[in-house]
This record gives structure tokens, sequence and C-alpha cells, in this order.
RNA sequence: GGUCCGUUCGUCUAGGGGUUAGGACACCAGAUUUUCAUUCUGGUAACAGGGGUUCGAUUCCCCUACGGACUACCA
């Protein structure tokens, strides 16, 4: 019988949340609403020095804000609770002394200096890689090398000791991952991993391990950094009799610079013009702020579709995935090998799709908000036909307003290259009339004041093209914008007459040019 | 340095022993438009290199190069 997928993100809460990290949370709960099974988010809280106040919120935040939904974590709680490793801490060690007892792993006493000791000794004899193992374990002071009644007696003293994992001297290890196939690793190359802290913690490596053993992980979604250390997992389960149930692996492509240039990492934040995180962060410590995508404008579904086709596509020529649909399409196998490099320009171009996908009336909203901001009075009906026109020419929510500005407040400035260019005495002279005559007309909406408009040229002997830059200047004082007329409608007839008498007494200067 | 992973247009990628090597973003050009944008049409552009295997390799194997990750009582 098949067990129910369930699968894990495990961060770190020392820091923000990067992308990478949001990505591995994505394809985690993309499999697991594909299969039906659980998604489970375990906060990986065994180094207390790395803590950082805020972090494990963020990453709550972040996630919501995505739509990534937990179905078990330290928020919502679960049948396998408490999922905050710090407050697993009590169930750790018993598995440790298991391993020890069955002569898997050992007690070591060596200090910080004697380590170091041991791997400046060992460089200096030009060894490749300095590390505590099959070899040089027998010259450390561990519980391999000294009597058992002295490490009984330490023991009993409490002086601090950690507890190290016995790597075999000559093994091959295989490993399957879902993506690489089976990866090969001789554990000659692997050290003897610090299992238990000196401060009764457990690393990572067995924490993680005996987490997923007990809360029934069947799939481990990570990055591909864990890459190297997978083999020494392979080797716990298999020593803490656990192999028959281990889960798949799969080691994710790593998100690279846009040069290509190492991982994308924290630190990048904004040297390279975009965020690294989904939601604006301070650093508590530094008070550093790095911008978030969610900040820069990006929808969360956008930014979603965006992450979920870096590295990983759907085989089809199909580019825009709802959540839901990247649930039914996502699968293990089609995802790439190869470090992706990020392209922002790409997550503007999704964004833009899923801002126009938006009915009018909802765009209208952003709009709302930035004229409450402004002190400017609207009505939702008028924003919803700004919002409208200006849709297919914006980026951003905050584009809506910071492009049709003029639709609520009259121009202060004129573009200056098309005054000098388009701005003359004969368009004055057709402008005079238009705004004389715009009060005749009965039913003022786009189309008659064109008519007049088309009347008005036709009576001078003008033709539309001559005159429309410099009338959209004066309405607008802007080079380029959606449909004029559009413009003129919405923004009412004696706005538009204000704005033209404004404009020609402003711009007599230009006139005379000709 | 050692171990491991990777390498198709500038970028994300599809493909896979015989293809005009496909798509998307970006870029360029044309059409449309009162402008800009949109839209439409078209275009530039890729299998890292060398050896094998094979009738044939971009595809399979090996080597090299390049890139990346890891190499802590961090995750």
């Amino acid at each position: 019988m098949e067990r129910e997928v369930r699968v894990r993100f495990a961060p770190s809460p020392t820091g923000a949340l990067h992308i990478g990290g949001v990505r591995t949370a994505l394809y985690n709960y993309l499999l697991a609403r594909k299969t039906g099974g659980k998604m489970i988010l375990r906060i990986e809280d065994t180094d207390q020095n790395r803590f950082v106040p805020g972090a494990e919120d963020y990453i709550r935040r972040s996630l919501e804000w995505c739509g990534i939904e937990l179905d078990e974590s330290p928020w919502n709680g679960g049948p396998y609770a408490p999922y905050r490793q710090s407050e697993r801490k009590p169930m750790y060690m018993q598995y440790a002394l298991q391993l020890v007892n069955d002569g898997h792993a050992y007690y070591a006493f060596d200090t910080a200096e004697e380590l170091e000791a041991m791997r400046e000794r060992l460089k200096a004899a030009k060894v490749a890689t300095p590390q505590y193992n099959a070899i040089t374990r027998a010259t450390m002071r561990n519980s391999l090398t000294m009597p058992e009644d002295e490490v009984k007696k330490l023991l009993e003293s409490g002086a601090p000791y950690v507890i190290r994992l016995k790597v075999p001297r000559k093994e091959e290890i295989r490993l399957k991952d879902m993506i690489r196939g089976w990866v090969m690793v001789h554990s000659s190359s692997i050290d003897d991993k610090v299992l238990m802290k000196s401060d009764g913690m457990p690393t990572y490596h067995l924490a993680n391990i005996v987490d997923d053993h007990l809360m029934k992980i069947t799939h481990v979604i990570r990055g591909e950094e864990w890459l190297p250390s997978a083999p020494l997992h392979v080797l716990l389960y298999r020593y803490l009799g656990w192999e028959d149930t281990m889960p798949e692996f799969a080691h994710l492509p790593l998100l690279l610079k846009p040069d290509g240039n190492g991982k994308l990492s924290k630190r990048d934040g904004d040297k390279l013009g975009f965020p690294v995180f989904p939601l604006h962060w301070q650093d508590p410590f530094t008070g550093e702020i790095s911008s978030g995508y969610r900040e820069a404008g990006y929808l969360p579904d956008a930014f979603v579709n965006f992450l979920a086709f870096l590295g990983w596509n759907p085989g089809t020529q199909q580019e825009i995935f709802s959540m839901q649909e990247l649930a039914n399409e996502f699968t293990v196998e089609r995802i790439g090998k190869s470090g992706t490099r990020f392209d922002i320009q790409k997550a503007r171009w999704f964004n833009e799709q899923y801002l126009r996908a938006k009915p009018d009336s909802e765009l209208a909203g952003y709009l709302l908000t930035a004229l409450e901001e402004h002190n400017i009075d609207c009505t939702h009906e008028k924003a919803a036909k700004v919002a409208g026109l200006m849709k297919e020419r914006v980026s951003f929510p905050q584009d809506f307003w910071k492009e049709a500005a003029y639709f609520f407040v009259a121009p202060e400035e004129y573009n200056e290259k098309v005054a000098s260019k388009k701005w003359n005495a004969q368009s004055v002279a057709v402008f005079e009339q238009f705004k004389n005559e715009l009060p005749t007309i009965a039913d003022f909406n786009a189309d008659s004041v064109k008519e007049l408009l088309t009347t008005i040229l036709e009576r001078n002997g003008m033709k539309i093209g001559q005159v429309m830059q410099a009338l959209r200047l004066a309405v607008t004082g802007a080079e380029a914008g959606p449909d004029l007329m559009q413009i003129i409608e919405i923004i009412g007839r004696e706005e538009t007459i204000a704005r033209i008498e404004t404009a020609i007494a402003k711009l007599s200067q230009y006139a005379t040019a000709e």
C-alpha cells in the first residue's frame, strides 16, 4: 500500500526567507496538493546562536502571502507536534544514545582548540581534506580512544562532550535522487559528523532524520546544497533502523545570480536591482532594510507562477498557471537538473499578464488606495474606467497612480520636447475654437468630443495628426498615454476647458515660434 | 585542494540517435494607432570542446574545459 505523501518545508529562522527557500516550499506544497498529501512546516532552530527575532513570523507571513497553505505547522499544530526543533529537544538524545549503544556513534571531548590543532596538523602534512574521520578519530579524545572508566567519569562530572557519528572507513554509499538518479559517494569522504552538540541540542543532521522519521515524511525536497550531506543522512537512516521507510530525496537545482556567478544569496538583496525576498524585511540587529516582491508591486499569483517556472516546466506551451493548475500539473520528474539564473524581466512579464487579467473594478482598488493617500476623492466607477484604460501599459499596481495622475490632477509641467515640436500658433487657434465650442455638446463623451474636434479641424483645413499631440500635452502634460478622447471624457468638460486655457497661457512662448 | 552536481539561443527551457533543433522572456524590424503601450506579423540567436560507439550523434559513453555546491559543535 502506498503511504500518504507527507512533505515538509524546514526553514531555519535565521533571517528573511529568500526566494530560493520560497521556491523549495512551493515545490513541496505542489507535490502535497498534487497527491492529496500533507504539507508540513517545521522550524529548524537548533542553532540558538543564530536566532533572529521576527524571522519565524516572517516565514509564516511570506508563505501566507504566496498562498502556500500548511497542513501542519508550529502555528496550526498537527498530530506530530511540536513543530519547532527547539521544543523537540528532549526527543533527540535517545536516538543519539541508541547509536552509541549500537556502536555507530561515540562521545568526543575535544575542545575547539584541539580540533583546530588537528586540522592544522593535517594541513601541514598536506592532507587534502582535514577531517575528523576513521583515521584521525584514533588520535583524538573520544570514547573510542579513552578507557571506558575515564569516559564514564568525564560524563558523570558534567564535562562538555559531543556525540559523533562513526562513519565507516570504506563503504560505497548509494543514494537515489528523484532528479539526478543514483549518486554514489564513498564513506571516506564523509567526516564523523557531530550529532549532538555540547549544548545538548542536536545538529541539523540528526534532528532532520529523527523528525522526518517521526513525522512520517515521505519525500524530502530541498536545495542542492544538501546533496553532499545526503549520503550521511542515508547512513543515519540505516543505523537507526529506518531504512525501509526512508523518504525519497529530490535535490533542487540552485537559483543563481543573473550573471551566473554563484548562488543567489540573501546578501545580494537590492545590490542586483531586484528583491530577493518575498516581503520587505528589516534586519533587527543592523537595521538594514531589504525590499520585498510584495512591496515592489508583484502580485502573489504572478510571483508564484514565475517561481514555479524557475527550474520546472510542464512540458507544454502553457505559461500562465494558477496555483491550482500548478498543483495539477506538477511532477518532480519535470524539475530540471541545472542551476537557474534569475531573470527579473520574466517576473515582470508575469506580473503584467496577471494584472491585465484582472477586471477593471478590482484594478480600481489599487488606484483608489493611492488617491486616498493624496486626498483625492474619486468614485469607484471613475477609478475603474481609468484602470481599464491604463491596464495595458502598467507593470505594477502602483503604476496606475504614477502613470495616470493627470486623470485627477491638472498638469503642472509640460513635456518640453513635445511642446517645442508640436505646440504652435496654428494648433492654438484650433484649441481656442475647440474649448469655446465644447460647452455646446449635448451629450459629452469621447465620441461627441472627437466629432467636434474633427469638425473644427475640417473648418481649419487641418488633419487630426497635426494637433493631437499638442492637445494631449495641454490636457495631460505628457507625451504619451491612452486614447485622448477617452481621457477627456473621464476628466470632464469643465476640467478640459480649464486645462486647455491654462496650457494656452503657459505655453504661449512656443505658440509664436511657428 | 578534495568530494559531489551540472552544461541546448543573452535568459528560462522543450526535445532527443536521422528534426528546417520548438516555445517563452528580452532584443530588432514591419503593420495598426492621434502618441506611448497593447495587439499582430516577421527576424537575429543555441546543442562548451575533443575523442569514441554507430550507417548516422546535439541526443549514448569517456576525457577535458567551464560553472556551481559542499568541505563547522550553521542550517
